[in-house]
DNA sequence: AAATGTGACAACCGCCGCGCT
DNA sequence: AAGCGCGGCGGTTGTCACATT
């Protein structure tokens, strides 16, 4: 014999959430606190199902969460973590304060996920797409048909390496960019101690010493305008803009 | 001005690991 | 020890708003 069920699925309300339903539930969090999911929507007077309580909570009503579009320096920050972890959201966003697993999952498949293809690198494995129809020539996939421009090639090089050094500095052996997908294993656990252990805030203090913004700075003009000028300009700016994108923000 | 297409985001669904009974 | 539910996670879908034709 285990648990009571979360919820009796009868009766439970499902869709859109209601101001009167975040009220309600704001106000239960806020005097109670966060236990037990599966009594939250019976005492706070919800038709719902513990499980979208906990849900609308995280992802919505928190009081910590930041609104709006992930900024400069959490987007690369994203692309970062994505490029060890793979799509380990929560690990991810628990690297992004106010941030949550689904903001940055939205985020990533309709934002980043575009501009990464439009530059000619693959969103899961974070290689180039010329150099992995190389690999795997058999793959006529028309996802993107772009060739990557010599240039790229070596910044992409420096990214990898790049992501090599932050999230190992150690004598430990520096994970390949295929040990990050999503469905490769290999050495994730040192990535992950690496990434655990290493408590200085991610946002601003990694990108900001990197060559790897280059990768946010083309987006808007495509791989092939985009000049090796724009680093240093947009290092030297990414502060302003983290705050400039913030408060432009409620 | 209306119809259609596209993008963005909130919410749901199903699976998994852990812990409780 | 085994079974079961809870909480958490990632993938997917639904819906609304905005842009384009």
């Amino acid at each position: 014999m285990g648990r009571q069920p979360c919820c009796d699925k009868v009766g439970v309300k499902k869709g859109p959430w209601t101001s009167e339903e975040d009220k309600k539930l704001m106000n239960f969090i806020m005097s109670n606190g966060q236990c037990c999911w599966r009594t939250v929507p019976k005492l706070a007077g919800l038709k719902r199902c513990g499980k979208s309580c906990r849900l609308r909570w995280t992802n919505y009503l928190r009081p910590d969460l930041k609104r709006g579009l992930l900024t400069h320096s959490e987007e690369q920050l994203v692309i970062d973590l994505h490029a060890r972890l793979g799509n380990r959201w929560s690990k991810i966003a628990s690297r992004l304060p106010g941030r949550t697993d689904n903001e940055i999952k939205n985020h990533w498949n309709t934002h980043i996920k575009k501009k990464l293809l439009k530059m000619g690198i693959d969103p899961v494995t974070h290689e180039p797409l010329a150099k992995q129809q190389l690999v795997s020539s058999s793959s006529s996939s028309s996802e993107s048909a772009e060739q990557l421009p010599e240039p790229q090639q070596q910044l992409k090089e420096s990214v990898v390496n790049n992501n090599d050094n932050n999230g190992n500095s150690s004598s430990s052996s520096p994970p390949t960019e295929n040990s990050c997908s999503a469905s490769g294993d290999g050495d994730e656990s040192l990535i992950l101690n690496s990434l655990w252990l290493d408590d200085t805030p991610l946002i601003d203090a990694l990108w900001d010493t990197t060559p790897t913004s280059w990768l946010l700075d083309c987006q808007d003009f495509g791989i092939h305008d985009f000049g090796f000028n724009c680093f240093n300009e947009t290092q030297s700016n990414a502060p302003q803009t983290l705050e400039t994108e913030e408060t432009k923000w409620h």
